[in-house]
Parts: structure tokens; sequence; C-alpha cells
DNA sequence: GCTCTAATGTAATGTTGTAACATTGCATTG
DNA sequence: CAATGCAATGTTACAACATTACATTAGAGC
């Protein structure tokens, strides 16, 4: 038959859940959220985030032990993070020169980079204007 | 006892031991190592921590949930952790470029940073001549 | 000594993450 | 179509990290 579209996997519904949201989400959020999907382990879920980072789909945001979808190509360098801690929205870029201050620090010290985690937190553009003043 | 002038707390104790050691120590382990000198709860533990990263003399290393004495003295500049995989040792920078790049990332998206997360996970120099083949 | 308070402890619980093993569903193939 | 294989998923248990609520202790100042 033309072909057989595979089975939807947990990891397509976790990562499709992802991209829905532009905020990030814990991993037992996403745990509660996909219930009604049948996904129904932690396990489960773990799994799915673990090919997703693997295969460069989603980001795991370390100091928020959250996870996110990851917004455009793959890419070679870096990606930082802006993550409003006031609507919880993750904004992805890639920056030259932020990667290459981390690449010229390394040289001078001798360190072989393998994995960076750069996260910036604050407020965003949005926020700002909606409660300039807190 | 000629005198004790300050009683010595724990947030004291564990701030001693984060600055003996160069490594990353995660709080569960800064109890087990601190049980000889009296601390017997991870609550106590996690209290000091809070008091000591407030006021800026430790660091949480977010990518690892673990702690390090800050290295230098307060600064106004995001430090950029360098952490070894292999040995565990951490260093600690300031970097004025790299400070520059997140600052001029935020201004073209108008988010205004708050606190950065910057972390870099590799092999150090020591490791890297001590098994040059991994 | 008594009281007040900061420091600490205790116990329970919540959150995040992993390990080990069992089960299910589907594709193949003989 | 039974047998097999295998990937995906589930179950159970637990480890590691972190917080909450409340009780206790030890000094400081009276």
């Amino acid at each position: 038959m033309a072909n057989s579209p595979k089975r939807k996997t947990h990891a397509e519904r976790v990562f499709d859940h992802l991209r829905r949201r532009t905020k990030l989400l814990s991993a037992y959020q996403i745990l509660e959220d996909l219930r009604g999907e049948g996904v129904t382990a932690a396990t489960t879920v773990y799994r799915a985030l673990d090919q997703l980072v693997a295969s460069r789909r989603v980001h795991k945001i370390e100091s928020l032990n959250a996870f996110t979808a990851c917004c455009g190509p793959s890419h070679a360098e870096a990606p930082v993070f802006e993550i409003c801690e006031h609507c919880g929205t993750v904004t992805e870029h890639v920056d030259t020169d932020l990667t290459k201050s981390i690449a010229s620090l390394s040289s001078h010290s001798g360190f072989q980079p393998e994995h960076s985690v750069i996260e910036i937190r604050g407020r965003c553009g949005t926020c700002r204007a909606d409660a300039p003043t807190v």
C-alpha cells in the first residue's frame, strides 16, 4: 500500500507536543499532558526525550530541568537560550561571536570543549512591555 | 577556650569544604563529607548553600546539580565555567567578550538578562595530556 | 535562670531521573 | 499461520536531588 505511514511513536508525540508550545515543559508535565494519547510512564517520556535530544530535535534546559523543541535546523554551533522567567517562553539563538568567545577562552586554558550549556534567564520583551515596573 | 569569637556555622563549614576542593560537589556529597564535623541533615546543607549562593560565595553548576566555591572576588560579569568531565575539576572565568556577546544578543531581541548560566563541559588540559587518545 | 531568636535537626514528601526486567504489537519468514 | 525477532512500551523499584513543616537546641541579652 503506497506506503504504510509507520506506527506513530511516543517519541513523535512528545516532539509534536513540545513543538506546539514554545514554553518549557518538564518530563512529568509532558507525561501528564500526553496521558490522553496513551503515554503512561515516566520512563517512556524520558526515553523519548533521550532520543529527541540525541537527534538534536529537542534541547534540555539544564538550569530548569525542562525541555523545549529545537527551533531550527541542526547546527554546529552551540545554541543560546533566552528564558523568560515570567512567561516561561524560550528563544533559541545561534551566535557566532559567542561561539568564538568560548573557543578563544578554551584555547587559552587548554580546555577541549565538548558540550556547552548557555542559558540566559531574564524577562522577554513582551513581558517587559506588559509589566514594565517589575 | 580563650575565646570563641563567633560560633562557626555550618554555612562556613560548607564554604570551607568547597574551597578546599576545586571539584564539584553535590549537596549530598557535602553532607557525607561533613558528617564528621557535625552536619547531619540535607536540609542544613541546602540552607547553607542557599546563603552562600545568595552571597555569591558559591556557584551552582546547573547542568550537574552541583556546587563549587567562587574563585574570585565578586564581579559584575557572568562567570563562565569549564568543567572537566573526566576529573570533575571546575575552572571559573570571566570573559568580557562573551559578556558583550550576550548583551548584544539580548539588545536585539528586547530580552532583559538577569542571570546567565554558562557551562562548558569537556576535558581539561591536564586530562588531555594524561590520556591523549580518548 | 529565663526568654528570644537564629541555627540546626527530624521527618516526610516532592521532583527528577535511571535500571532491570516483563510485555505487547507488529513484521518477517519458513 | 506458527515461530521468531525486535522495537516500543510498560511495570516496578529505586537513586539522586530538593523542599516543606515543624521541633529542638544553643547562645545572646536580660
